[in-house]
DNA sequence: ACAACATCCGGGATAAATTCCCGGCAAATA
DNA sequence: TATTTGCCGGGAATTTATCCCGGATGTTGT
């Protein structure tokens, strides 16, 4: 260990700061060098102390951990900021990590766990709890894979009347809807959707479906909402 | 430490084993009990061995790690799962934590923060190394998808009969399929499906799906593997 | 310009699925 | 016992899917 990292607690109440105080005091990697109930009382020990580290409750007198935090973020942004809360809605947990703070854990948690996220915070990483839903993650990593690259071989067969029939098939529009929408008889509806089916080698809707989302014509997780 | 946890490494070069054994070996939290070189040898040592974590490498010669670690979590849903990695990209570190990774470390990190990342993920916190950009993170976290559990009153008015025909009527499966995977006539089948759709307000096959899907009564995102 | 080809459009006949309505049977319930 | 509910299936009409067909249009290469 170089150096114990400097530690600031900005919480409202006095007995968790003590219980964290009591945690994170023994241990030798961090030292506690200040501690303040308001934000604006813990802005001001921050231009004072600069410490490494701040644990941030989410929920403060007189304004958000949020909020606090895009600002210590700005004017500090070589600050690493932990955010303790009692929440584990993932609403909370998004806007923390936006509003740039890169740990989260929850309040409940084992003093063990906010040793480890302190620990890790202060390397620079990012950490999040385990009382955070694993569906919880998978849904905050859902977004970025939004870009669907389609590149199937077989897709590329289609004619480009056939792959706009197949969007809107994919898209759960019956023929007959989908003959209304392009303007032509539902019955060569049917017939591009027999082509499709039979170049991309499909023997029911699902499959057309199931092949849409794999390609990414459609998305399935807004069905899910 | 009330005991050490159980590693299993799977990485197609010896070398990076190698090094990954000399970074962790000394480290009284972890004992390396296996190592494979393969995504298919790593599953039959997983069996065998039932480490507590494993660190998989996420290009591996015969799969991904991705595929790998997906596998890992059907099978063993309590064994954690380290990525490891030459990328920082986003779309990787997505889809390993979207497979049911609980952590992801770049290869050329330190050691310290592999060790940092093992013991995050021993803990069953979430872990990601900090060669990932700000950026990125708040991008990951944009726009976070409610956690809504839907517990459905209409679904609850189906008869158990009815809910077994709608699940595998929303796997898929044509009234006849399901007709004979239940041994009844696919009248019948047609019967509970036209009762499930009156019942749940459905008009259409995808409907059902959709339906199926938001439930979770179906996982879509098998479906774009 | 011409032939060759692909695309798009739709008809017709047949097969299959869907819908709506019907009743029987068994078990639980009042 | 009488009633309800779930489960099962039939019959007939309707809709949809499948397969095969040809015509209209457009593009390409010679």
């Amino acid at each position: 260990m170089i150096e114990k990292k400097s530690l600031l607690i900005i919480d409202d109440h006095p007995l968790f700061r003590e219980g964290l105080k009591t945690i994170i005091g023994p241990d030798p990697r961090f030292k506690v060098i200040g501690e303040a109930g308001t934000g604006r009382e813990g802005l001001q020990m921050l231009k004072k102390l600069k410490p490494d580290l701040i644990v941030v409750d989410i929920s403060l007198p007189d304004q958000s951990g949020i909020q606090l935090t895009r600002d210590i973020r700005r004017l500090f942004p070589e600050t690493k900021i932990l955010i303790v809360s009692m929440h584990s809605k993932i609403d909370y947990i998004a806007e923390a990590f936006q509003a740039g703070a890169t740990g989260y854990v929850v309040k409940e948690s084992a003093a063990k766990r906010l040793l480890q996220g302190l620990e890790s915070v202060a390397n620079g990483d990012y950490f999040l709890d385990s009382s955070v839903s694993h569906a919880v993650v998978e849904n905050l990593m859902k977004f970025p894979l939004k870009e669907a690259k389609i590149t199937d071989p077989d897709y590329a067969t289609l004619t480009p009347r056939e792959q706009e029939v197949m969007r809107l098939l994919a898209e759960g529009l019956s023929s007959k809807e989908v003959a209304e929408k392009l303007f032509i008889s539902p019955k060569t509806v049917e017939n591009h959707r027999a082509n499709i089916m039979n170049k991309l080698n499909l023997h029911s809707t699902i499959e057309l479906i199931r092949y849409a989302a794999k390609l990414g014509l459609i998305d399935v997780d807004l069905w899910k909402e």
